[in-house]
DNA sequence: ATTACTAAGTTACGAGTAA
DNA sequence: TTTACTCGTAACTTAGTAA
């Protein structure tokens, strides 16, 4: 998203319109951001495209009212600066249990990431992980995460093919400590992965669809 | 501030430049910012420029820690985000008592203004402002306080010149309950200046220099 | 490896203006 | 009044490189 309309998105957000339908003009807005009357009215079209405000035209001015979408941004620049502001804290996801497709048990075969998880966390990773989903609305929760260095596990070759590298970070699912792994490029899943040295599923007695509370620590590293 | 280079702050921030020097070269900043080193490079020599950061080669990579302008920028932004997102707060002051020139006496003898304070505020104010002078530090949340509406009163003009528009917010300074002044337009003046229908000095028993604590309320209008 | 210059290409801006 | 188009120009970006 560009920076240009990152601000325009929050100065819409001071008027009010995240929660109602504001009623401002181009120019109006254009004097908020110090800009000219085209290039709000631009903006505003801008982001009505990327589909995060809705409009109205009204009897005059226009009617804006700013959308999930476009609320999600603005909550994840404003956790940001939390973090950077505010003591480092834990990030909180609910989510349930869904099964993998065996992935889990297939990486988790391959030496490359067995030796360098003993030897970064200290165990041997039980051969499986624990698959939980979490809801669309969480994504940028995420995003935020992989802002943060966590402990990164080096990609690797084997003679197959590839693996890429991934982040851990520390965490606990309904209170159990274990560590949540991320790919640490590419794109995000609604799927987020955990190891521990024990078969969590049996540890957490839990099945398919439980709901579980995940807590991760962004700040401190493993060892 | 261009909005680019207030994301480049925000990611140097993130990185952990606002507390120590952070050792990171143009080409992964622009990794980060997903843009091309030279772009990167560039910014970086921006916000030097701005003194907004400051700048050390390093053996190899460059050393980049964000400055006191840069933090400032970057919290204002921050307090903007809370207030979009968290109750509306109160904004607190420390600052001290000082004399005014005795333009508040002047301006407070004008008609225009006299009767639009009289209808918005249901009283006629003393003739004569109290002046607190608040840290250099401080300024960031006078320039938010101008974000919000609060009750304006309008410009007027009289034989002689033109009075410009100013901005009322509901306020106490040591308690107890008076309104501050803001001009609507134009520059961020050291000098908060409050308004009551009683003589706030004599109520307050308070003489230059004293200390004095404000709270500003940004979200109540008056009336 | 770096940083950062130049030059050319691309995007954004806003005056003028229509609807 | 509005919103939003065109289009000349200003600003920003980046490939190619030098140091």
């Amino acid at each position: 998203m560009k920076a240009y309309l990152l601000q325009m998105l929050k100065e819409l957000a001071l008027l009010g319109a995240i929660n109602n339908r504001v009623e401002i003009s181009s120019l109006e807005l254009a004097n908020q951001l110090e800009t000219s009357q085209q290039t709000a009215s631009r903006y505003v079209l801008e982001l009505d495209k990327l589909d995060l405000i809705t409009r109205e035209m009204g009897i005059k001015k226009q009617l804006i009212q700013i959308t999930e979408n476009g609320a999600d941004i603005l909550k994840e620049e404003y956790m940001q600066y939390k973090h950077i502001f505010e003591l480092p804290q834990k990030i909180r996801f609910d989510g349930h249990l869904v099964s993998g497709m065996g992935e889990g048990t297939y990486y988790l075969a391959q030496k490359g990431y067995i030796n360098q998880f003993h030897h970064h966390c200290g165990f041997k990773p039980f051969p499986g992980t624990l698959n939980v989903k979490i809801p669309q609305i969480e994504k940028n929760k995420l995003r935020l995460i992989k802002k943060f260095p966590g402990l990164e596990i080096e990609e690797f070759e084997t003679t197959n093919r590839t693996f890429g590298a991934v982040k851990c970070f520390n965490a606990t699912v309904n209170e159990t400590e274990c560590v949540l792994v991320l790919p640490a490029r590419g794109h995000y899943s609604k799927i987020l992965e955990f190891i521990s040295p024990d078969n969590l599923r049996k540890k957490l007695d839990i099945k398919d669809g439980d709901p579980v509370h995940i807590i991760i620590n962004i700040e401190k590293q493993i060892e």
